[in-house]
DNA sequence: GTAAAAGATAGCCAAATTACTAACTATCTT
DNA sequence: AAGATAGTTAGTAATTTGGCTATCTTTTAC
């Protein structure tokens, strides 16, 4: 049972992962850009890429011997949806239980 | 800069702790429970369980010889906020794109 | 008071993850 | 066409992860 969702979170359970999803909500860069902030050699740097890649959190495009990458906001929107569902599941079940503590008689 | 998040996203990572997870938002329940329907050792589901427990996502209170675990909303609320918070922001500069394009002379 | 039940602890192992350096391939620039 | 720029690939090492068995401790239950 390997989900989709493994590697969502996977991909965003690590600092530098996160950062860049952060960085990219400014809008596409390419690896150079991204890299630069973060004090790791660059093939290390672009494997973390490549796992927000696999994990389909991002896409990207090389042109001549730049490659641009572009956040995809779909996943970001499914990992929301489930963290979602188990929370209100959750709160719902305390809000009944408020409810069942309310009405009973002193 | 080891964030809270890391954890929280590193322990819902896994499939077996998403399960254990999504069992408890029906309300707490004991360890051979939680572990029933999974196959593998228990040491091995304990392993998982301390994640969770590290993540703060699930407590637990031992009485007697059953330790209970029980959901903890709170963090779940919080990774949902980091992730809505990118996709705002995302979705926030597309719109901005389309009403420049929107807005651009033909 | 012995045995069963529920969990905890220790130690081991294989595979995956995260980091590095060194060397390589393409694509501009001049 | 030489050199610089932007990535890529290969190979290595340390750590973490996710699994196991075996053994141990603490409670109940009979």
């Amino acid at each position: 049972m390997t989900n989709r969702l493994d590697n969502f979170f996977g991909a965003l359970s690590d600092p530098t992962r996160r950062a860049v999803i952060e960085r990219l909500t400014e809008g596409p860069a390419p690896v150079k850009e991204l890299h630069a902030p973060h004090d790791m050699a660059l093939p290390t740097f672009l494997k973390h890429l490549s796992k927000l890649e696999e994990a389909g959190l991002v896409r990207t495009v090389k042109k001549g011997r730049v490659r641009t990458v572009h956040i995809e906001a779909a996943p970001l929107a499914d990992a929301e949806d489930w963290l979602s569902k188990q929370r209100k599941v959750w709160e719902g079940r305390l809000d009944r239980l408020t409810q069942l503590a309310e009405s009973k008689p002193k």
